[in-house]
DNA sequence: TAAATAGTGTCTCTTAGACAATATTAT
DNA sequence: ATAATATTGTCTAAGAGACACTATTTA
């Protein structure tokens, strides 16, 4: 190491100038998932701006400059829907040349999933005049590459539900085995069987029997069930390595 | 729609200035692999300047403004250590806000693999004095967070190896099976059944014979196989999507 | 008792893992 | 012949998928 410079490897001279470089623009992106009326529903806000001016889009904006890129994600989504209390992982970075027509914007978007019972809190911010959920199954025109980002969102969930037991992250804090079934069946898209499905579920361990029971139907009441805490805590340590 | 605005969703008035908010700086980082005198390798290039002059790092820099994520990734590796005709994958983003001591950088990891013969071109570039090929299993000190991102990197293609059958990637184009053991078993850290292994690779259909041996062995030579060009096509298919 | 959904068990087939002997080549 | 690596098959256990009937509740 050169002598002139003082041993902490960090050291940067006080005439550094940062701005030599022409940079981007810097965003995050939330793919937020919701299970609504059975269907697998997306959280979209309505672009008071231009570009695309009144296209729906995925919530999101700039990173601030101290904040951590998850950080940002949960800021945004807080600011623009109201939205508190989610899963969150990180899904892909899109950074084409051209997806901002403004200027050169790098989107870091992240996959998040909210329980039944949190979606309801959704209001719209500042940025965003509107928000409010969509189905997957009937979206309407979306701003710059956001229909890209959101089917990759919507894959990586179909993933998760297959290799994965955390189907309950969309469903309120108690919930029967058929009302699971029909979030992976609604998900992936396909009829399961139910004592197939049952079995594997539970042979997961991520799930626990209550006491109670789904009452007031004109049939026999059917059990409901939580996640144990051990069942997010092993995905949260799985990612959080990185 | 606003009438004062043209119909093309992506207008933008032309008194846009794109500078009102701060920036940070962008980078794409690559981690290259290759398997070469039976470890598993990495690439590393040796920092000239401050930051953390004189530490190990992995190669990569800023983005330019015309070029895309990938674009930018592969141009870097060449720049730095003359390395082309590698298979890429985006990594992960990595974005704490004190993790570069000069300014906010962010930084798009890439996870990259070459073939043993493509690894022998290196050579160090202007901004790397010198390029060079570490085992993983000693590394230097590394600068900033790469020990964390190579750390995420090395759990990446454990993941690829144990969950498809890319292997073959990491070696020249022809090699025999128990060189693709051999492989197989450095990363994954374990010993593997020879009669498993072979019949668990030959059923993924992504190797073919070839009617070649690997001569010049005082003992049996052993059959050459090579990948079939429908395995890279089918994994650049799954990658692809987003 | 009729209607509606909840809840349960077995068989089969496929796949993964443990395990050892023979084949071929150069010296 | 010896040394060295290449090549090959079977058994077993576990998991995945197909499949249908009984249980419980309310109206």
């Amino acid at each position: 190491m050169n002598s002139d410079t003082p041993s902490d490897p960090r050291y940067v001279p006080s005439t550094y100038d940062p701005g030599s470089f022409d940079r981007p623009s810097v965003t995050v992106d939330v793919v937020l998932f919701a299970f609504r009326d059975q269907q697998l529903q997306v959280l979209l806000v309505r672009r008071r701006n231009w570009p695309y001016q009144g296209y729906w889009a995925i919530p999101g904006g700039f990173i601030q400059m101290d904040e951590s890129l998850e950080q940002s994600a949960l800021r945004e989504l807080q600011e623009e829907t109201g939205v508190e209390d989610v899963y969150l992982e990180q899904l892909y970075t899109f950074g084409e040349a051209e997806r901002d027509p403004r200027t050169r914007v790098i989107s870091i978007a992240y996959f998040a999933l909210v329980g039944a019972d949190q979606a309801l809190q959704v209001r719209g911010g500042d940025d965003a005049a509107e928000a409010r959920w969509w189905s997957m199954a009937s979206l309407p025109p979306l701003a710059f590459d956001h229909d890209r980002i959101l089917r990759y969102a919507h894959q990586r969930l179909r993933w998760k539900l297959e290799y994965t037991a955390l189907g309950f992250l969309l469903l309120p804090e108690t919930f029967t085995l058929s009302e699971l079934q029909a979030v992976y069946q609604v998900v992936l898209g396909e009829q399961l069987d139910k004592r197939n499905f049952r079995r594997k579920i539970l042979s997961t361990g991520v799930l626990e029997e209550t006491d109670a029971y789904r009452e007031g139907s004109p049939h026999r009441p059917a059990r409901l069930y939580r996640f144990t805490a051990a069942a997010i805590e092993l995905e949260q340590a799985r990612r959080r390595f990185p």
